[in-house]
DNA sequence: CTTGACTCTGTACTCGTCTACAGAGTTTAT
DNA sequence: ATAAACTCTGTAGACGAGTACAGAGTCAAG
């Protein structure tokens, strides 16, 4: 695998090196579009990666770890942002993981909190239809199913029903 | 309270009548900015209100229960989409309840589903944590305490740390 | 009559995580 | 040589539930 260094952008010549893989292939096996992917190098979650003398993106196959990683972390809860300052501490060679730590214990702490609301609130949702199922409908109201709940409703704070908004991966 | 129609809306000439509100009064007396009540109006979730002869939108004191019922019902999970198509209904002199029970149950189902992967995620993490304690970190990876979770990350359908996105009410 | 508070409309922006597209250049297979 | 498939950059759009602002008009108090 020939390189010459070029500035701050590695060009490598040969990509068939050893499991040199351009972004369609990378997108692949990851299952991350290469919009993602992209997006990804732009936002700093990605290294920038070598070119071709063409300007194409090549990754080693190291890339395939770092995006599992960022979905593991997706699917633990972090953003992109903490991620990012995850991966940015890793590269400046400190140990991200005290900075990991917190955030697993901010998000465990949230994580009861919002496990609590939830309990709280399905709890009314059972009730009031439980309850409707008993009374009928009140006249003279949109419906006494919503109307004769005793949910909190000052706060929204914790925005219980959220991400609905239909996302489906590709795939 | 004399007033006069015209075409469609209701022109309001003595706005101290009984009760009748600004939006500003409105916006107080509920904690709903005036903004998301012009908002809301527009989307449909509203009626259109009265209005003085110089265009100042006038409500009546039961617009404070259609908002408590608004908020009541974000609170328990409904969508202002799903909000609209209720209040649509109970316009249209049609019951709403069956649309209502039916949403609820379906929130219940999701709930539930929610709650299970909730339960897993927090284990997930609450073990990781642990277990980096024990272990200390990884030569050559990010930050082990990530690497070794087993957290199922292929399917993301259910996105379990969303709506973190920081947005505080005002007050 | 002026000042300040309120309200109007309409448009643009926010947040996070992408996705879609246009228009151009590159690589690969036939 | 040519066509198909791939990649590039840059910009715009999607979603949900609002917020923010500009520029104009209105209302109440001093």
């Amino acid at each position: 695998m020939r390189t010459s260094e070029l500035g701050k952008a590695r060009i490598v010549d040969d990509e068939r090196g050893r499991g040199m893989l351009r972004i369609g292939e990378v997108s692949k096996r990851s299952g991350i579009g290469i919009e993602a992917l992209r997006f990804y190098e732009k936002s700093g979650l990605l290294d920038k990666p070598s070119r071709t003398y063409s300007g194409y993106r090549v990754y080693g196959p190291e890339i395939l770890d770092r995006l599992a990683f960022i979905k593991r972390a997706q699917a633990l809860g972090f953003s992109l942002d903490e991620i990012r300052r995850i991966v940015d501490d890793a590269r400046r060679g400190e140990s991200p993981c005290d900075e990991v730590r917190e955030i697993v214990s901010r998000r465990l702490e949230e994580l009861d909190e919002r496990m609590r609301e939830l309990r709280r609130y399905r709890k009314e949702l059972a009730e009031t239809l439980e309850e409707w199922n008993k009374v009928g409908r009140a006249p003279g109201h949109i419906c006494g199913l919503i109307e004769s709940s005793h949910v909190e409703h000052g706060e929204k704070k914790g925005k219980l029903g959220g991400q609905r908004s239909g996302k489906k991966k590709r795939g």
